[in-house]
DNA sequence: CAGTAATATTCCTATATAAGTATATACCTG
DNA sequence: CAGGTATATACTTATATAGGAATATTACTG
């Protein structure tokens, strides 16, 4: 990676909805209707930012059926990787990020477009 | 620190010319002058950027007659500090943050404006 | 105090991007 | 294939910010 890269990397990083898209992929691949259900946000927002962390590789995304589950990519960069351990730090400390995670974890994830139900 | 000054702190980071101050103020203090040379880019430029990252913290300054010392802030942000970190890391593989250190070694810091001209 | 050096600020323009509205695409079901 | 659901894209507007030119500020020197 150079330096220009990792700019992106943090040019990904700067905006509060893909931190707490990020935050919430770090437990695991999420469909696009349910990062916008957690997040209250519209179904454009959720998408184009999902959008632009794909496109810089951040995330990767698999079509199932309607849905389309994203993922932090596989092959995590390393400085990626590294602040979302701080990411996960900080959620003790912030609100939106504790709340996030919360909603996640009291999700109904028996839907059909839930990832772990294959 | 919450959601919003991590964005903040990424938005400092999302630029290729702050990079490199922070990179070279990762070595210790210096002037806007030798910045200036060793990033070879207008005075204006540095020096809007030294003043970005001094509004939001990362930076601190003191000023020494003529000159402006710049310092990464003492109470150094974890997330900042984190990132340094890999700053330092990715010196050997990019080429940009490479010379600037080596130019800065191979500067002369006998001049008035040196901070370690004390 | 006049001149000079170092740095900061103001004003301007160009570009990136965030967010909304509307529309398009992809896939499933009957 | 018609209709519905999930998601993506195009178009538009507003805002942040990068960078340049000119100017202002601060401090030193004689």
């Amino acid at each position: 990676m150079n330096s220009d890269e990792l700019c992106q990397v943090y040019r990904c990083l700067c905006d509060k909805t893909r931190l707490r898209i990020l935050n919430l992929l770090s437990d695991g691949a999420l469909c696009v209707c349910h990062l916008q259900e957690i997040l209250g946000e519209t179904q454009v927002k959720v998408s184009k930012h999902l959008a632009y962390l794909k496109s810089h590789g951040l995330v990767e995304s698999e079509r199932r059926a309607n849905w389309m589950i994203y993922r932090i990519t596989k092959e995590v960069n390393p400085i990626l990787e590294n602040n979302l351990k701080c990411l996960q730090d900080l959620t003790s400390e912030d609100p939106t990020f504790r709340t996030d995670l919360k909603h996640l974890h009291e999700m109904d994830t028996s839907a059909a477009c839930c990832p772990s139900t294959n």
